[in-house]
DNA sequence: GTATTATCTAAGTCT
DNA sequence: TAGATAATAC
């Protein structure tokens, strides 16, 4: 037997090696799930079985390299490269690349996020004249993404009357239409959308038995992590490939299932079972991970729901400490609750700071855990939020890209065709995407060939917009002998967008540009990497870099400086992941169950899974910590601790000693709280905007302005020449130095309020 | 067309 | 509270 195997328990060790046929694995929280799946493939390849046979489908795509880097140690090969390797859609999409020309896509479509999807969604909803409250734009597209993935067209969804008359019950009777245009849309663009990857995927199996067979062929063995989390689409097609060699292995546990919100369907499990009769189940109960008590903890919740596999988690380790309630009286106060706990934990155990994470419902929670580890000088992490990739000036640069490599992507066009200002207004635009629609063409195809259309604009405009195209055309000229870095450094100079941020020496300005030089080195890191694998073909394109940039999450990038810091993250983020201290915050009514979630019998039960998955995050220590008043949409609420501390059984469970809070009384707190908000105003984006503000009125109030001194001078009554609105009689002026506010009547406009720092007054009388 | 300010409105988990 | 949109002046 191999060596490797001997680390195995025995569930573990059959789930192993039973390798052909269909096979389910229930694993619950910690049995050592990714290394079963780790060692099954390995097995695998030790059997001799060609790794382009293998197709793994991970939840993140840092799990699949992580798991693959793990194969190769084991194995021994370098060979394992060669296996397939990610998350659904990144390993569609990079299917859908190769096959683009079936399904009628060139092979350089973009992916659009969900932003750029929204957008479509609005000037649609915008064109047709409807009311975006009552088609709200969110909501459009949730639809659509429902639609999606029950894999309904927009033909057989304009053409069910089910679905139809449902949409008149819900006063939405054009969102047939909606869906129809928007698909459109996304199609003219050369453009899928995340669901899109999914639907297409099902589409050239379904029409192309060539294909299928191809891939059917090719993908002899299949493994699935996280099963309980792929929705309708994605079993479909997981059926389609694997039923050739029936050679698929689901892994999963349904008390983890967290995304039904995006589809994802427990149902898929019982599918499964009626599609393979003859499937294989393996149990993997026993908990490496966990302490007794959090274990028990943990059960002690799952009981609640109704609806699960039968499935009972132990452990062997030892009993360690009860989970401990941590109650504050605030969410700044929870912050640093937290923050101390952290810090002492820290100091008495000699833990570092990557042992530590802290948890939550809603992104929106992070502020006052940042503020608070900073206090103490804890370096932290968070994830998800704002992500590397989401920040304006990287979408401005990423969006020259997109358009050079696909200049039918009109969210790209429609981002950058201005910035930097080049004098195309809204007006413009505007006008461009209302003829671009009514002859069923891209903007870029409207603006190449202008001649052909009546847009209405002047010469000028149509200029400027030729200047444009040629520009980003003589960049996809060179896409092909330049690298990605050599590209984007040319893209980032020429069209203006590197000097646009250097010259802005505002605190925004300089972080905006460091962050530019981030992505360049980002790119330059991948040019490299792409090299040194020597790869038979060109692989270090920008169009090679561009390939599946939508599709990488916070949780795939890898910290630069260092990686001892402590994590911040929502629950959903956390999944799959494990730390030896962890932190569950906010577990309050309306918070944690969340608000939207407390209706029905399921959606409650998903949030009880979501704490369930919480809870099996820890290794050694659970704190769940709640507070009793929060700020949430700018005022103070009172919260009630959530139903599941509740739930939570006393034996497993102690409440921080009384003793250890400061009697806050009433107004002290109140005053507290007061101090806190205004030192953080005070740290954050006011004090830039005020420096903006600064620099401008000192520029302004130079003395060689002469604008400044002739207006510091105007009074009541005086008679002033405006270039536009001609005289006029001053009758009041207010304010101070440059904020003087001064109101004219003029003789031909009437009354206007003129702000003197900027208005040209000439004195007459 | 551009830049700044005022007003409105939504507010959640993710590929 | 913040981000998006509308309004305003240049």
């Amino acid at each position: 037997m191999e060596k490797f195997l001997k680390e195995l328990n025995e569930a573990q060790r059959e789930a192993v090696l039973f390798t052909d046929g269909p096979i389910m694995v229930i694993a619950g929280a910690g049995s050592g799930k990714t290394r079963v799946l780790t060692y099954k493939i390995a097995y695998l390849l030790k059997k001799n079985i060609d790794p382009f046979n293998i197709l793994a489908l991970t939840f993140t795509n840092k799990a699949a390299n992580e798991m693959k880097e793990r194969i190769i140690n084991i194995v021994g090969t370098t060979d394992a490269h060669n296996m397939w390797m990610g998350t659904f859609h990144s390993v569609f999409a990079k299917i859908l690349r190769r096959e683009s020309l079936k399904i009628g896509y060139p092979n350089n479509f973009t992916i659009y996020d969900t932003d750029d999807s929204k957008s479509v969604i609005k000037s649609v909803i915008k064109e047709m004249d409807l009311d975006d409250k009552v088609y709200n734009p969110g909501y459009v597209l949730g639809r659509i993404s429902a639609a999606k993935t029950s894999l309904i067209s927009y033909e057989e969804y304009n053409k069910s009357d089910e679905l139809v008359s449902e949409d008149r019950m819900a006063r939405k009777p054009l969102f047939g239409q909606i869906y129809e245009s928007y698909c459109k849309r996304c199609y003219k663009a050369s453009a899928m959308d995340f669901d899109d990857l999914l639907f297409n995927m099902h589409m050239l199996l379904r029409n192309f038995p060539d294909a299928l067979l191809r891939y059917q062929k090719k993908f002899k063995y299949i493994l699935v992590d996280e099963y309980q989390d792929t929705n309708h689409c994605q079993y479909i097609i997981l059926k389609q490939l694997a039923a050739m060699f029936e050679n698929i292995c689901v892994v999963g546990d349904d008390a983890q299932s967290i995304y039904s919100f995006r589809g994802a369907n427990i149902q898929n499990i019982l599918g499964f079972q009626n599609d393979y009769p003859d499937f294989k189940i393996f149990r993997l109960e026993q908990n490496y991970r966990s302490t007794q008590n959090i274990v028990n903890a943990a059960n002690s919740i799952i009981v609640n729901n109704v609806g699960k596999v039968h499935k009972i988690v132990w452990t062997e380790n030892e009993n360690g400490e009860k989970v401990k309630i941590l109650k504050a009286h605030s969410d700044s106060e929870e912050g640093s609750i937290v923050a101390n706990s952290i810090f002492e934990n820290k100091m008495n155990f000699q833990m570092q700071n990557k042992d530590f994470a802290i948890l939550y419902r809603t992104n929106a929670q992070s502020r006052a855990f940042e503020e608070s580890l900073r206090k103490l000088n804890i370096p932290y992490r968070i994830y998800g939020g704002l992500s590397f990739y989401q920040r304006k000036e990287i979408k401005d640069l990423i969006a020259y890209f997109r358009l050079t490599i696909n200049n039918n992507d009109d969210e790209a066009l429609k981002r950058i065709v201005n910035y930097p200002a080049r004098g195309i207004g809204k007006t413009s635009i505007e006008r461009l995407i209302i003829v671009a629609s009514e002859n069923n063409k891209s903007i870029w195809q409207i603006i190449e060939n202008f001649g052909d259309y009546k847009t209405g604009l002047n010469t000028g405009t149509l200029n400027k917009l030729s200047e444009f195209i040629t520009m980003v055309k003589s960049f996809s000229v060179q896409l092909k002998n330049k690298d990605a870095h050599e590209m984007a450094c040319l893209v980032a100079n020429s069209s203006g967008i590197a000097r646009e941020l250097y010259d802005d020496k505002t605190p925004e300005g300089i972080s905006r540009h460091q962050n530019i030089e981030e992505l360049l080195n980002g790119i330059k890191d991948f040019v490299d990497r792409q090299e040194s694998a020597a790869g038979e073909e060109n692989t270090s394109s920008l169009a090679e870099f561009m390939q599946d940039i939508a599709l990488v999450t916070d949780a795939d990038i890898k910290d630069k400086d260092g990686n001892d810091k402590v994590s911040i993250m929502t629950i959903h983020a956390a999944k799959g992941l494990e730390f030896p201290y962890v932190y569950i915050s906010g577990v309050e009514e309306n918070l944690f169950p969340s608000q939207f979630n407390i209706n029905t019998r399921n959606e409650l039960e998903e949030e009880r899974r979501l704490f369930y998955v919480a809870l099996t995050r820890a290794m050694k220590r659970v704190f769940i910590s709640f507070a009793t008043t929060r700020y949430r949409w700018g005022n103070v609420v009172s919260c009630e601790p959530s139903r599941f501390i509740e739930e939570l059984d006393t034996k497993f469970i102690e409440f921080e000693n009384k003793k250890h809070f400061k009697p806050f009384d009433d107004d002290s707190r109140l005053s507290f709280d007061k101090f806190e908000i205004k030192k953080y105003k005070y740290t954050g984006q006011t004090v830039k905007k005020n420096l903006v503000k600064i620099t401008q009125a000192i520029n302004s109030a130079t003395p060689n302005n002469p604008d400044f001194i002739s207006n510091q001078n105007i009074q009541v009554g005086m008679v002033v020449e405006h270039q536009r609105f001609g005289k006029g009689k001053v009758i009041t002026v207010e304010g101070k130095q440059s904020d003087k506010k001064a109101i004219v009547f003029f003789e031909n406009v009437g009354q206007k309020q003129l702000l003197l720092k900027y208005a040209k007054l000439k004195v007459i009388e």
